[in-house]
DNA sequence: CTTCACAGGTCAACGGTGTTGTCGTAAGGT
DNA sequence: ACCTTACGACAACACCGTTGACCTGTGAAG
């Protein structure tokens, strides 16, 4: 084996593949990517990976060192085009807002590789220029610094979180995401009012609810919250 | 084929597996769980589990359709061991931040588990009681139905959500978290303030907020935004 | 232009996975 | 003591990630 991975830098010889494809990180990442999109979370395997490409599987370890390290790249890229796009107009409650719900579709956009990264920290380029911004939207708003990183630590928690958790929903087999409507349609909708009052009496509310992603409701009760917080602070100093 | 599995009450003929073990359900949980906690998620596989047990792989599917009814069964588990320790005081907002932390608490107490089942909906008894309960808190608190509803979704989701994210970062090998802490203590700690103003002014409080979970800062907000939430709703029908 | 080292694509294999069809046997009811 | 049948065991299938050995075309050096 010895080393089998080549830094992209030092590479050259850009030989095709048997299909006539000539591959690199890029190609394999962006291959990835249309592959989860369009066939769903699981079709993300190295074997299916390289058929798309017009490779064999094993191809691909000359471009990254495990699948871990494929799924790492595919993540960064990510974050790239989530920020790329996001431009803070000063109000920091909508700016938030907008920039949580950004964070939320993308994951969502692409479950597996949120999953995989909503736990890590990178400390790369894209990563720090985000939380630059954050804090700098928090401060500006007016929130003393403990509380800002307080806030921000929940915000980014949050959506990631959220993100992580819903994708985990969308990367279900189809099977088994009729499954769980299933359960709140029959189960939840049908259970006795004695023995249940609470669900008997919300039933209807509960089947609308959970067909949908809490995300947003949490996230304006987490942005309410600190509106509570900037308004109270802004009483005391005032007053 | 035909219809494998037995629904648990009709089951009767307790026959030994060939290494002596008697099968059950319960029994099958149990042992998942403790192979997850001692040797990690990926311990988890219906041919690892039937070694565990002492039978035949293909025999745990007599007790479960496929591997993903039996995290269900997993999931359910763990949230009865939550419910059972705990009991509503009557003060709703003590009450949900108590539940709250346990089970952000129980997850992190099986991470591994927690990270599998977070997103499901079991519609077991466990969940449909742990259900009741809390949208019981919500409605004697006063809030209208629909509203008791969407504080719910959020709550659950957040809690599960929180407790799937800390879960991944505990059940990091040790290297890599320690890596995670390093990433902040060096290299967002020392960013110049000329090029990063606002993490350079708060890298002390980002460097000792991110050290632990955000879920109790998170629980509060929410809670917080509930109550005001509430406040208004009173003023509103009282004025 | 030719040569030739070696990057990088390919092949075959290993040990793992979930899942299913078939079969034998012992447990329980009669 | 017999018969039925539940249920555990076995073998097979198609897939997975990963590796070591092999072979070939590329691109630079002479």
């Amino acid at each position: 084996m010895s080393e089998r991975v080549v830094p992209p830098a030092a590479r050259q010889r850009r030989r095709p593949t048997k299909q006539g494809v000539v591959l690199s990180a890029e190609l394999i990442v962006d291959t990835a990517l249309r592959l989860i999109e369009e066939h769903g979370a699981d079709a993300l395997s190295v074997r299916r990976l390289g058929r798309a490409l017009g490779a064999d599987p094993s191809s691909l370890y000359r471009y990254f060192r495990h699948t871990d390290d494929l799924m790492l790249a595919i993540a960064d890229e990510l974050i790239g085009r989530t920020l790329r796009v996001w431009r803070p107009t000063g109000d920091w409650r909508a700016d938030l807002r907008e920039l949580g719900l950004r964070m939320h579709a993308g994951a969502l956009a692409h479950p597996r590789a949120a999953m995989l990264s909503a736990h890590r920290v990178t400390g790369r380029a894209h990563e720090i220029q985000a939380v630059e911004g954050i804090i700098g939207v928090l401060r500006r708003a007016g929130f003393p610094d403990p509380e800002a990183v307080r806030i921000y630590h929940a915000f980014v928690d949050q959506a990631l979180a959220f993100g992580a958790l819903d994708s985990a929903g969308t990367a279900l087999p189809r099977a088994a995401r009729e499954a769980e409507a299933e359960v709140w349609r029959d189960t939840y909708a049908h259970l006795p009012a004695d023995t249940h009052p609470h669900i008997a009496a919300t039933a209807r509310h509960l089947v609308a609810s959970m067909r949908s992603s809490s995300y947003p409701a949490a996230l304006d009760l987490l942005l309410t919250a600190a509106q509570t917080r900037l308004d109270h602070l802004r009483a005391g100093t005032d007053g």
